[in-house]
DNA sequence: ATGAAAGCGCTAACAT
DNA sequence: ATGTTAGCGCTTTCAT
């Protein structure tokens, strides 16, 4: 003690590789060795190292380790809102899978702000993550090209990438599950139902939109305009567009709302305007939720449910696939959707049960 | 074309400054300074350089930017698990305050497992992210003692860090909270409350217990550990536990539960021992949940609520006063709570009610 | 089993 | 306004 390391402890921020072969009396390389588990190392070398590593709270810097290697053994993901049940859902089934191999996660929310989903992920690319999961804002992916030519593996979840960039893509069945939900209101009697969805914009209400359009034509319902209302799920705004909907001359009978949040405001609006707290009778209309949420069942609202853990977990396994090497042509998977009626959307139009009660 | 940049531009995974240098015929310092903003160049040189840089794709490698300059301008966060409605909202509101300072965030859940959580940190560390904010799961953090030497600033958020770490800290006020839910009970009549927590080990579940047992003693009410329920929110678990409670001699008249898990949990074991739909009204049981959650308003649910979103924005603002250089003693901040009265928690008793109604 | 030297891509300090 | 040089802390390659 006493000798020149002393002064190296406390001298930089960190101590270095260096310091500690200078503290443990060895060369850099074999502190090198012992900190990555590298063999060939005297057990009693190693005990050595070991004690200066401990002593001086030596930590490997990955920067450096990252440059010198190549590899960063991080991804990144780019959802569109980490408070969002959906997205937080799967982000979880991300990190899990980047925590089993072995990765660190960076993660952000693009706000369905496209500038913002390419600022993160050129940040993330900056950072030089091995791979990629986007849940894209925007539509044009050219940005990306100069990271795929690097070598960074992207794979899109929930919705795809835009026109020209190829890349593994994981969705959900939108308009299959739209088509379903609206079909089950229909096979319950329902001739005029409603849509209520987010901004068409979103590639997943447009799909949505679609598959209830589908359905609507499947039964030889005429498709009109003034039962479809888009937007972004604000309140106030949704219960202007209910109210204009449930007086208006010849009113639903069944609402089919776009996703998890549309569908509580939808019930929160419902619950204001008839005054009745049980939200999942209210009004006597009928109504299916695109994707489930948390009390749904205690609320008895029919859904039609994705599965964001899966989702999430299904994009992560094909990112670790070409990870490891894959290098197939790029894969597009749609995941299905499921119905769990809960009685909301059972409930026959209001005016057949007039008929049938009275 | 066809000299050598072209090579260039293929050779290697990624373009680098000299790369860039070499296709625009400028030093590598030049290259650097348009990449950087740096003041200093001739407008038709970086005009070249520009083009160099959007020709070949280049991306600033930021592992080396970080190695010279030793800092990463990024943090990381531990919380407990990003699909839970309360961490994830404080997750976005560390995410929208790292994106207005500029920093990038490393995140990861520790599932309540201390080992995960210091395994999470140390990693970031070696990252050399330049702040932590920890939700901590475990209660030894001597871990950070290197990590504070080296001049790394956390924060601890939702519960303290373990016995002799000095640092910033923000938590809700867990006492006080629970006992002015339970306070709010009693003065709504009832004697016998019972409490659902989570599991006694997590600081905020062993706080709460407390408040509520300073609210018993405060009203000269008994303490009855028969009533007193702690564990993780496992359903059948919980069902067993309140069929034991219900069933009892003499059984609660109301209910204080733990967290929103708790709280959801005790909603659904409710509906389904009652065979009722309306589980606000569940058995005629009084109950305010600690912890407020999406659609605890269409459900009548009282809650004590504290507020993540600014707990997490709380505990940024102190990481970044300390990052920008404030070097005062560190702070232990306590954000109130606030009982939000629905309809569940002002129910009197049953007996009480039985009596004026019959 | 251990070590010396080179260099990953960048920025800081110092020329010119 | 532009360029040169050194070096951040590590891994790789090649000695010994």
């Amino acid at each position: 003690m006493g000798d020149d390391p002393c002064v190296g402890e406390t001298r930089r921020g960190r101590p270095t590789m260096n310091d500690v072969a200078a503290a443990a009396g060895v060369a850099l390389k074999t502190v090198s060795r012992v900190v990555n588990n590298e063999p060939g190392v005297n057990a009693a070398t190693a005990d050595r190292v070991q004690a200066a590593i401990e002593r001086l709270g030596y930590r490997r810097n990955d920067s450096a380790r990252i440059l010198r290697r190549g590899r960063t053994a991080s991804i990144g993901l780019v959802i569109e809102d980490v408070a969002d049940a959906f997205y937080s859902s799967l982000s979880r089934a991300v990190e899990d899978a980047a925590l089993h191999h072995g990765y660190l996660l960076f993660s952000g929310s693009s706000r369905e702000d496209s500038a913002r989903e390419r600022d993160l992920v050129l940040a993330f690319c900056a950072r030089r993550v091995d791979g990629l999961i986007i849940v894209p804002a925007g539509r044009d992916h050219a940005y990306l090209a100069p990271e795929f030519d690097a070598g960074i593996k992207a794979v899109f979840a929930d919705r795809p990438p835009g026109a020209g960039c190829e890349a593994d893509t994981v969705l959900c069945d939108n308009t299959g599950g739209a088509r379903a939900g609206t079909a089950h209101l229909i096979a319950h009697g329902h001739r005029r139902i409603a849509f209520l969805g987010d901004s068409p914009a979103i590639f997943t209400a447009a799909e949505r939109l679609r598959g209830y359009r589908q359905a609507l034509a499947a039964a030889g319902l005429p498709y009109d305009e003034g039962l479809v209302v888009m937007g972004p799920p604000d309140p106030a705004r949704m219960r202007a567009d209910l109210t204009r909907l449930l007086t208006a001359f010849d009113p639903p009978t069944a609402l089919l709302t776009g996703n998890g949040r549309t569908t509580v405001e939808t019930l929160r609006a419902l619950a204001s305007l008839t005054g009745t707290a049980d939200a999942g009778a209210a009004g006597g209309l009928a109504l299916v939720g695109f994707d489930d949420f948390e009390l749904a069942d205690l609320l008895g609202v029919t859904v039609v449910a994705q599965d964001p853990t899966r989702l999430g977990r299904t994009a992560a396994d094909l990112l670790f696939m070409r990870l490891s090497g894959d290098d197939g042509p790029t894969s597009r998977i749609e995941l299905a959707t499921r119905l769990i009626p809960r009685g909301s959307g059972e409930r026959p139009p209001l005016s057949v049960r007039d008929r049938t009660a009275g």
